[in-house]
DNA sequence: GAGGTTATTGCAAACGTTTGCAATAATTTT
DNA sequence: AAAATTATTGCAAACGTTTGCAATAACCTC
């Protein structure tokens, strides 16, 4: 129970070599004998020995960290509960633990905003995830100047002095809306707020679809939060208002499509015969709802390899640029 | 531009003041005239001064970071994605953030099977906080025996050496299932995985409440993966092979629930009218799935909160106990 | 087997804080 | 105004690693 903890040195005694020695033998040091690491090695694990790695941290000036950081507008309901960022964190921890990194998570309310001092100079991290662009970029931009190893999900169209990777928000917002077209539908609904970076790309490739397009009536576009209770309210408050006046919805991300579907179940508007429905994620639940949803897929997992694998790239030295993940239509039965 | 980073002793300087100094005055500590320490603390400011966390928690023997591990069996398929430990996951963000920690996210992969050495030992935290109890808690247990401060988001009644935080699932089920019947639901399926401790509580509460009702058809239980998918494709399975057999169904948890509903829904059988079902958790979704899910509301926040406290009671050597969360009906369409 | 190489180990300094104790400066008491 | 007290500050050691360099041990070569 409880006893002392080893530190090196005594564990160097144990194995009667120095405390060089014993370091370098954990080290995997080739410069040892191999006898004598076989010898530390074994020892270390039969006693459960660990290092200390605030002593190692401040000898070695890094800390095998990646600080996560959530990168929220305080002023939108868009939360750190939303279940595809939160995918993105727990694929980015997946990532990350596969190039034998630990994840620091953290958002704004701890790191202030100055991220670099904090978690750079503060050496809390060897480098900074931001994961949501946010609408303002100030704090990624200081940071990144004062140079903090960093790297941004967010849209990579975005001009920036710091890389950013993130799903090809046009070609998605295109495709969704060519499919829409493509199904018949002429009167179309954009949902979501082209505030953000993410999602103005999103609602570009929207009007790009539809100026390509003939014979289709002026779109409509719904400026709400990104979140399904705003969608559903916000699609109430139109079918109340005006009626049934669109047949083919492009929702900005498949919390939004949820809400908005399930306000038009309520109302027995046929999903997708009255009205055809696209998502943007591909989250868990885009397959579980029914009718199941049509949707945009960003590939996560992907894109938090390339997060991390660039981020390790400028830890070591390397200049890398934004990069911008293919998207895939997953047609269901929404539309 | 990434200039030099500056070290206490370089602000000590331009202080004109003693390490000593600087370091007492950045820390607020009393002894140092009122003067001195505004104008340390202006100079740091200014300079956007961090103090090095390594070589401060090497000399403190403290790290004022809380471990959150992930704590899942190997062979079943409810990940880490899944939406409703993401949102414990992110609720202990907060709660641990409150109090002034910093989280590390990290899981067996990383901390293999001694967490004690490589959590504490390591000095990586201060204390742990494991989601999910799985379904051998060997190396829980080892931890705590060692003597890692430690604190487990599962199954309160579990008998254990370390305290567990978690609702009562007892009392979910039964209020559940009571529910199923007082909606007069008579024959009743539960679906999910009775090996965990969670949801072995949950099925007992089911039972409890089919045997103190009368002239109930006995109940039927399916063992599936704790996922949407295990649950759709084992409705289907059982409709297929022996038809509409039941008609109120327990789910141990809302993605469980949701998928048993999609395939109820392609089937045309009416929720609630034909199958009364509820679901345990409260995820997001409960509420925006067409029909509503009814359901056992967990307090996740106040959960955190609790995990979170527990914790630090016991870094401050004080021993504290497993504790019961009380758990909510949520009564919405399904049923 | 002496001289030269090479393989292996150990010494000691350094990473940047915090803090007990001693030293000094400021204030009060007599 | 000297002595006694108290309020501030500084010195130096310690936290536990890693690593350049020097030292030793082992091996070759002729």
């Amino acid at each position: 129970m409880a006893q002392k903890k080893l530190k090196l040195a005594d564990l160097a005694k144990l194995a009667g070599v120095s405390t060089s020695t014993a370091s370098r033998a954990l080290n995997n040091n080739p410069v040892i004998k191999h006898a004598t690491r076989e010898h530390v090695q074994q020892l270390a694990k039969q006693h459960n020995f660990s290092l200390n790695t605030a002593a190692s941290r401040l000898r070695l000036q890094k800390t095998k960290v990646i600080a996560v950081v959530i990168n929220l507008d305080a002023n939108t309901e868009q939360s750190i509960d939303d279940p595809f960022l939160l995918k993105v964190v727990s694929d980015i921890n997946q990532a990350v633990n596969r190039q034998s990194y630990e994840l620091l998570l953290s958002n704004s309310y701890m790191a202030g905003d100055d991220w670099h001092g904090y978690f750079i100079d503060g050496r809390r991290a060897d480098g900074l995830i931001v994961v949501g662009q946010g609408k303002h970029q100030g704090r990624i931009e200081l940071a990144a100047k004062l140079g903090a190893p960093l790297v941004v999900w967010g849209d990579p169209k975005t001009p920036s002095n710091y890389p950013i990777v993130g799903s090809d928000n046009y070609l998605g917002g295109l495709q969704a809306t060519e499919h829409l077209i493509a199904k018949g539908a002429t009167k179309l609904l954009f949902l979501g707020d082209p505030g953000h970076a993410e999602i103005s790309e999103r609602f570009r490739g929207f009007n790009a679809a539809i100026a390509q397009s003939r014979a289709l009536a002026q779109p409509q576009t719904i400026k709400i939060d990104i979140t399904s209770h705003a969608a559903y309210d916000a699609i109430n408050h139109l079918l109340r208002e005006q009626g049934l006046n669109f047949d083919g919805i492009f929702a900005c991300s498949d919390m939004v499509a949820l809400g908005a579907l399930k306000a038009l179940k309520e109302r027995y508007i046929s999903v997708p015969n009255d009205v055809r429905l696209v998502g943007f994620d591909d989250i868990a639940m885009a397959d579980v709802s029914h009718p199941s949803l049509t949707t945009i897929k960003q590939n996560t997992q992907l894109a938090a390899k390339i997060l991390v694998d660039k981020l390790l790239a400028q830890l070591n030295n390397e200049v890398v640029d934004s990069q911008e993940i293919a998207i895939e239509l997953c047609c269901r039965q929404s539309s």
